[in-house]
DNA sequence: ATGAAAGCGCTAACAT
DNA sequence: ATGTTAGCGCTTTCAT
């Protein structure tokens, strides 16, 4: 076990004093040049670095910040993750990362953990179980230690804090006017999200983009999935009993496994239905027809929202009380799967 | 700023001293019952947590594990990524993860860093750079402070540590032999990995099985890509110039990238070409046709490496000093990329 | 220009 | 059964 060198030993080894080495470790002023070109010589030379637990223990201050993620698997997390650690890590932050896995129970767990000081900062999307059960105790007792929060994607309003959020419902209307005006008339939407606020949002931007257009807004084609057991059964049933000339999807796969189901049906695509995704992975690059999708651009959240907190974090205390939600411009992606408008 | 609650506070409440509250919330012998009940029950009430730091700076120890990861948008290091965090999370563990982005520089700077008793173990896949390189000194330095090491996947000889690797030889060998009973006799092979060992491994398991099938290695079969925008062109030339009959795509996305090209070029999969990748995601089942793959059970070789790394940390100091590296196989998962294999 | 001393919160050996 | 003390490595105020 290789011990590592502390200030009391270059202290010793220059029959000086600790608090000589710290202070000249800092470059202070209060000590010889030709002291701190010695100390610092030789601290470089034995990779000298201070405990950053008696650092921590001393200044209550540290430079590591929480990240708490639903799921890592999830292309979007995994975009949003990449983009927080590059921001991080240009700022020196150590990220102590947690994976929800969903579950409010691991959320909350997560967070009681974090909360004794172990980081300066947090940054969260939502667990599904809690947005589901809507129970924020445990961000509320967070967040009366002081230390600041920033709500990415999934969020509530429950949360005073700084929020960086996806303009769902405008997504969503965009892409439908596109549907509309490529010709498009009984445009069906797939949600397994319900349970989200985002969800939820989505199907708004749908409807209301419909009714813009003087569509009329057909329940059945509506199709909410709770159970993705039972998805190939639901949209079977949704293409062979309604007419349907194109389908939104709200999730990573849902438009492609449904454009899928209509090949199998003998569906052309785009010519007989036309397909757009919330999807963000390498998914609708690769598949063929490639599939037109709605790109909520991950890696840019996970940075604004990281820099957003380290500002926070390394503010003055009362610099700006007003916390701000940044809401973020999807872009429709063009690709096969959707026809041209029409001059 | 919600102060948080000390022993201290605990102590002056019940106006013991801080030592009886120390060993009364660990149960210790020496304190009454009734005592430690008293400040048990205050200690719940007020949700008092040992503060991480000051325990550290006191015993040397934490529960915390340092990860370094090469990319988090590869799937199988997404998925590696949550077997970790799921063991660790069973264990109590906290995870201080870092991106190297495949380059050395980054790797050994997160590595400067987790040194300084910041994590108890460290898990880790090599960066592209560092392979490329070969320098492994920054390794080597962290070994010597005697924290435990376990890496995985994309290894070194040059450490002395458990391992966790895939079989990568074996899984392209077998897919190989597949290929070959089920009649296929021209087997070209793209490799974007030349620089890893793994994809030296994967090449090597394709030769050998060749070879064992008294079938000729023909150089030009074997694409080796440095620069992926010269993808299509290379793999357009291979398919016009060569009569081929089988492709093995030892990356992520070689295969199905290759099947669309040669779909493209009018070939029928698989009845003129089959194709069999290494590729972990969605994309395999969600393309078509759906692509057959070699499955590397990223999940399993996260939580292995954690649950090892974690035995280490915790067992006694001299309690097994021989390191193991633990090989797993891996799975050929037959889609419809690939003919079957005659009675 | 340098040093002594106190203290962050906790543990553990050693009193009482 | 409870308390005293020293110390982990560092910063910082107040001497000298």
């Amino acid at each position: 076990m290789k011990k590592s060198i502390t200030l009391k030993d270059i202290a010793q080894h220059f029959k000086v004093s600790v608090s000589t080495v710290s202070k000249a470790l800092k470059d202070s002023h209060d000590i010889s040049v030709e002291m701190k070109k010695k100390i610092d010589d030789y601290a470089k030379a034995h990779n000298y670095r201070p405990n950053p637990y008696a650092v921590n223990l001393r200044k209550k201050e540290n430079k590591t910040i929480g990240v708490i993620i639903p799921n890592i698997l999830n292309y979007f997390f995994a975009q949003v993750f990449s983009g927080i650690e590059k921001v991080a890590n240009e700022k020196g932050y150590n990220l102590i990362s947690c994976i929800s896995n969903e579950s409010l129970a691991k959320e909350r767990n997560t967070i009681e953990i974090l909360e004794k000081g172990l980081v300066s900062g947090l940054l969260i999307s939502l667990a599904e179980g809690t947005e589901k059960s809507n129970d924020h105790e445990h961000l509320i007792s967070f967040a009366e230690n002081g230390i600041p929060i920033v709500m990415f994607d999934r969020v509530t309003d429950d949360i005073e804090c700084d929020k960086v959020i996806v303009d769902d419902y405008l997504g969503a209307y965009n892409a439908v006017e596109y549907l509309v005006k490529s010709g498009c008339k009984n445009i069906a939407v797939i949600s397994p999200l319900d349970n989200l606020n985002i969800g939820k949002q989505r199907l708004k931007g749908y409807t209301e983009a419909l009714k813009a257009h003087n569509l009329e807004v057909n329940p059945n084609l509506i199709v909410k999935i709770f159970d993705l057991e039972l998805f190939t059964a639901e949209i079977r049933a949704l293409l062979t009993r309604n007419k349907v000339d194109a389908i939104l999807g709200l999730e990573e796969f849902s438009a492609i496994n449904a454009m899928n189901i209509a090949v199998s049906l003998g569906h052309k695509i785009p010519d007989d239905i036309s397909i757009i995704g919330f999807t963000n992975g390498q998914l609708p690059k690769h598949v063929s027809p490639k599939v037109t999708s709605i790109s909520q651009h991950g890696k840019y959240i996970g940075e604004l929202a990281t820099k957003k907190l380290i500002e926070r974090i390394e503010g003055k205390e009362d610099d700006k009380p007003e916390y701000v939600t940044h809401k973020l411009k999807t872009s429709l992606i063009l690709r096969e799967s959707t026809r041209s408008i029409p001059e």
